[in-house]
DNA sequence: TAAAATGTGGGTGATTGTGGGAGAAAGTGG
DNA sequence: CCACTTTCTCCCACAATCACCCACATTTTA
C-alpha cells in the first residue's frame, strides 16, 4: 500500500526520485506511468494496470465515451523502470500535459501513486482541507471504527 | 482502550514520546499516523485503518468524489513505529498541517489517539468546557448507560 | 532509600535525494 | 551509408536526512 506525500525535484533530464518507501513495491515488477483523471500523473504496477486494461477491453467499441476512456489510458501509458538511484524518467509529453517542471509532489493513494506539480497539488489540498465539504463526504463513507 | 491526556514535547527532529500507558497496545501491531478531521493528527492501529482503506479501494477511479476521498485519507497517512524510547517520528508536512511545534498534547479517545498542538488543544477544551453550549449541544446524540 | 521506568536530548553511521559526467543508442540530414 | 546532434543510460559524488544507539535527569515503584 502506498501512503503519504513527498516533495521531490524533477531534474533537467526529467528524472524524478521515487520515495524510498515506495521502491520495494515497485521494483518487484514493471511499472506504468500514465496521465491521471485530474491534472496529475499516475504510477501503478503492471499487475494493477492489467486489471484496469481488462475492464477497459470489455467495454463496447460502439460507445463513444468508452473509446475516449481507452484512448486516455492507453495512449498516455508508458512502461518505466527505476534507475540505480531509484528514479523514473518522466517523458516530456507527460510533463507538459500536467505542468510538471522542477517541483513535484509524489502522493501515495493506496493501490497507486499520483504525481502532481507543486502548484496543482496545493490547489488540491485546498479542496481537501475544506472542512465543511469533508463532513459531507465522510458521512457517505459511514466511518466508524467498529 | 486509550484514555487520558498527556503533555509531551516534540524535539527538533520531530520525535514525539507516546505515553507509556499506550505503548503496549501500539507495539503489538503496526500503526498509522494521519491527519484528523479537525486541526489534529490521529494515531490508529493498522487493523482499524485497514477497514477504512478497504472501503476506499473498491471505489471507482472515474468518480471525481471518490478520487478526492482517497487522496484525503491516503495522502496524509503514514506508517509509524515506536523507537526504543517509545517515540514516533511525526513527518514534517503533518506537523505543518496542524501547527505542531514543540508542545503537543496526546489524547486518548477510546479506539484511537489524537495529537494536538498545545494551542489548538486549549481552544478545544474551551469549547468542551463552555457550559452554555454544552447544555444542548449533544441532545441529538442518544447516549445511555444501558 | 534503592531500583526501575519514563521523558528528553544528542551523537554517529547508514540511507536517501540530488546533481552532473561519460559513453551508448537513437534520430536527422546530407 | 556516413557524419553529426541529441537523447538516453549508467555511473559516481556529495549533502541532507533518518534510524539507531546511548546518556541522563526526573518520576514512579518496590
Amino acid at each position: 500500500m502506498f501512503l503519504g506525500q513527498f516533495y521531490h525535484n524533477i531534474d533537467e533530464k526529467g528524472r524524478l526520485t521515487v520515495p524510498a518507501r515506495f521502491r520495494e513495491q515497485l521494483n518487484a515488477e514493471q511499472c506504468i506511468l500514465m496521465k491521471g483523471f485530474d491534472q496529475n500523473l499516475i504510477l501503478i504496477t503492471a499487475s494493477i494496470f492489467d486489471i484496469l486494461s481488462q475492464k477497459l477491453s470489455v467495454m463496447s467499441l460502439t460507445d463513444r465515451e468508452s473509446r475516449l476512456l481507452k484512448r486516455l489510458i492507453f495512449s498516455t501509458a508508458n512502461p518505466v523502470e527505476l534507475d540505480r538511484a531509484g528514479r523514473i524518467l518522466v517523458p516530456q509529453f507527460l510533463r507538459a500535459a500536467v505542468g510538471l517542471e522542477s517541483e513535484a509532489v509524489v502522493v501515495g493513494v493506496g493501490d497507486y501513486i499520483e504525481i502532481w506539480s507543486a502548484d496543482e497539488w496545493s490547489k488540491q489540498t485546498e479542496q481537501i482541507n475544506d472542512a465543511q465539504l469533508n463532513a459531507d463526504r465522510f458521512s457517505a463513507l459511514d466511518l466508524a471504527t467498529r
